[in-house]
DNA sequence: CTACGCCCTCCAGTAACAGGAAGGTCAACA
DNA sequence: TGTTGACCTTCCTGTTACTGGAGGGCGTAG
């Protein structure tokens, strides 16, 4: 199928498909036009890394997750390693979001709000408070 | 000063300091030798780049609230404003992460992690789960 | 005088695409 | 048969916020 549908099907742009090709991650055959022809099980591929990278793996983990994928004999222990990994990873970021919020939060409480331009907001990122 | 010592004080590397120069946002005085000259209010504006950026914000973000520190005439609600929408967009990032880690977590799971070729986490990364 | 650390500019690369130009292809319709 | 319009192609540039490195100048201490 050309590549308008398989975008549909796997929910990725067009672009991004061409772009996986680019890289490496999905190659289909070609018509005789140079048209891209898409095979059912490229199409699955595509939809793979369309939610792997939406779960917020990256582009070489989505290779490495994908190579797994293609692997009958993988284990799943290696896959269950690297999701746990990841895991930890989101964690991380979540905590260090919400560490950041409530410095935000802290600085605009203490904001009047006003028209006058004192202002603990800058003096904050200044470093003017609690330093 | 030195691009070095404003770098100690600010708490950013150099690199990142000159390429605030090169976008326009901190333009320091040059000496006969070509050496940029920071003055401490350099630094301080240095400061508070690093700490706004280290608080989610952007550059061009970041731009505004610096011409709102440069401005004695702002109003503080202007500041609040911009404070408060990323607020906003920290929650939201907070939020996606978060389900993305129970989207995981569920794979996880279910994953008995041996050497054996079935793997849930794989079969939900293809979509063949909930789906 | 030489070594070493600091400084300079310029170029390239990163991640993961998105936008757009210029042009080929295909199916339908008058 | 001509032409429209949707879809396809490649190639180039731009995005964000830097980082690394090459190649070379400057300043000071021994």
């Amino acid at each position: 199928m050309n590549i308008g549908q398989a975008a549909d099907l796997s929910k990725l742009p067009v672009k991004t498909i061409r772009y996986y090709e680019d890289i490496k991650l999905v190659i289909p055959n070609r018509l005789s036009n140079g048209y891209r022809d898409y095979s059912d099980n490229d199409v699955h591929r595509l939809a793979f890394l369309q939610r792997s990278r939406s779960l917020g793996f990256s582009i070489e983990e989505c290779r490495l997750l994908l190579s797994l994928y293609d692997d009958d004999q993988r284990s799943s222990s290696d896959v269950k390693l690297i999701a746990s990994a990841k895991i930890g990873e989101i964690d991380k970021k979540i905590k260090e979001l919400h560490s950041l919020k409530l410095t935000l939060e802290a600085l605009v409480k203490n904001c009047h709000g006003d028209g006058k331009p004192d202002c603990p907001i800058i003096d904050g990122l200044a470093g003017k408070l609690n330093q």
